[in-house]
DNA sequence: CCAATTTTGATGTACGTAAATCAAAAAATC
DNA sequence: GATTTTTTGATTTACGTACATCAAAATTGG
């Protein structure tokens, strides 16, 4: 079996209340008494039992969840893992808010970060949007000891702990490659869809995608980028137009969202020509385009695993425990059409 | 706050001695006492707190793992894994055993399922081999109660209660739409390289590559399969006799393990021609194949996720417990040389 | 060496559930 | 209606930890 509290207290010569009292770093304990403790700790190899630990204070763990208020069907889908979550929420303790602010605001999520100081959450997951102001906010809490993950968008260079998202740059890497490959030798030109080259996530995903076409791909042109602000009327507009008046196009790299409007505009365009074409985000809108050949593959990030992942990672930091690494990467998923969910 | 066994009490207005019979399933409550206690329940939402309950039962999570002893770094990182596992064990309340059985054997699994009857594990994970005599032994275990998943093997059409690993059809169907679109509009042969066709896994992965290749690949003629018995020198034996009496093969798909001895063979027998290849499962090996581009694409299975998988699955299943079951699908995973872990 | 202070021990209660015991009440049997 | 049997209640202990209180011991300062 595994040591108690009292083998511990048995094996440092001292009682129950001062294991208690180094445990939980309370003050009154000696130096020496308290090293004489931590060495019974660490030679039986005790480990505080989280369970019973966290039924005798009753704990719960209050999480926020900050995200943009964006209207498309990747968040829609983030908002509703996140509700998922909150049903599971008496079986794991936690206790999760949501808080929507406007989407590219460094100001107000700023404001918003500045504010939940005072509310004392045990944890809080981000997506981020990339400025200095926001660094410096995140910085601030994490230095008073609040527990923080980006989720979805990260934030190079801050002192975060943890990031649950997808590696960006490594995504656009493998859509060119996909996209090249796929291409084979024929040469002509590239579109790319983005939202906006604002956020840091699509600029990333471009910027990988730009590498390994300069690289590997030389007789595929990029166009210069659309920016569909992740909208789906903009995006039909763009990428109509584009089709319209260039009759080199041969594949599309759609790296965000409003797939729906570029769906509708490569249904009503290319009807006559060959497009490869690689999008972002697995939805009902680009399944159904995948099925029927509009599309040739997906990349996909699951909004699921990464809001169960920033609540794991945000409960066992709280406690300040470790985490299992390799389950917490979230993966890129490729789906073609033979391996969809 | 979530109700307690106290509130159950009160709401049924009997005593809470009345009310744990109930919830345990003991004898001694009339008919009519206990639909007053379930309804209380129902109303009230109660659940049970699991961890309570273990603290107070003192329960452990006894499981069994069965295993081939098969000589392969995909089986060697499967154990690797368990014992990951169970180095978790004392936080996960686990008590983890492995069985290894000899492989492609169904007597030897089907013995030492019987034997496990008596051991009363609370959960057992096993690789199947696929064998009617396996399924009945699998099946009267599942009747006497006994939580059973399949891991990365499926026995389909038994009772077993879930499956930890991939659609293997998918794997193969996807495996063939990769080469089929890397190769484009070239004309040739495909090799393909498997284990065994006594595993299913293997057959599986083949059905959905023949499919997919006579449904869209025309060109490409599939030669008859190389059987490498998941061994390294069998398997670079084969191929590189294939390689060399066969100026036709464009493109080769490597199904199953050995996959050492199929590099070794491309590195020596195709430096001068440009070959196409899939191979399964990710490895020192095969990972620095496809930097080195002697591979292609790798379609991999994570063996540390199944592992957590069938656990948490047992352990939910023994409680008699909801699964999370997006969390527990074992994705395919599709690696290019840009998106490696 | 005494007093003041700090450190330690002993003990009890709590968390939500399991499991056991024994007495009391209710129902079924004759 | 008395007796047996079944059902229910009341109470206790336990799991491993947290936290509080009060007394006792050890240490420190003067």
């Amino acid at each position: 079996m595994r040591p108690t509290v009292h083998d511990i207290a048995a094996a440092a010569g001292v009682s129950l209340a001062t294991v208690d009292r180094v445990l939980n770093q309370r003050p009154g304990v000696r130096h020496v008494t308290r090293e004489r403790v931590e060495t019974a700790i660490r030679e039986l190899g005790y480990v505080r039992d989280v369970a019973a630990a966290n039924l005798a204070k009753g704990r719960t763990y209050p999480l926020v969840f900050i995200l943009p208020a964006s209207d498309n069907s990747f968040m829609h889908g983030l908002n509703a893992e996140i509700r998922q979550a909150v049903l599971r929420s008496p079986a794991e303790r936690t206790d999760i808010r949501t808080i929507e602010v406007p989407a590219f605001d460094p100001a107000a999520l700023v404001s918003v970060l500045e504010g939940l100081a005072r509310e004392k959450p045990c944890g809080i997951a981000l997506v981020a949007t990339d400025a200095p102001d926001v660094r410096a906010a995140v910085d601030r809490l994490v230095r008073e000891r609040f527990p923080i993950v980006t989720l979805v968008s990260d934030l190079t260079g801050s002192l975060r702990h943890h990031y649950a998202g997808v590696d960006n740059i490594a995504a656009g890497r493998t859509a060119a490659r996909l996209l090249g490959r796929f291409l084979g030798p024929r040469k002509g030109e590239i579109a790319v869809l983005a939202g906006s080259m604002l956020v840091r996530d699509h600029r990333e995903r471009l910027e990988g995608f730009t590498a390994v076409m300069a690289e590997e791909f030389p007789d595929l042109a990029i166009l210069p980028v659309l920016e569909g602000r992740d909208d789906p009327e903009i995006a039909h507009m763009l990428v109509a137009d584009a089709l319209a008046r260039n009759a080199g196009i041969i594949g599309v790299y759609s790296l965000g969202a409003g797939n729906r409007g570029l769906i509708r505009a490569l249904k009503e365009k290319a009807v006559d020509r060959v497009l490869t074409v690689i999008a972002h985000e697995l939805t009902a809108h680009t399944r159904a385009a995948l099925i029927d050949n509009t599309i040739d593959a997906i990349l996909n990030q699951d909004a699921g695993h990464e809001v169960r992942s920033a609540i794991r990672v945000l409960k066992a930091k709280a406690d300040g425990l470790a985490v299992i690494e390799a389950q917490e990467r979230i993966r890129l998923d490729i789906f073609l059409k033979d391996n969809l969910p």
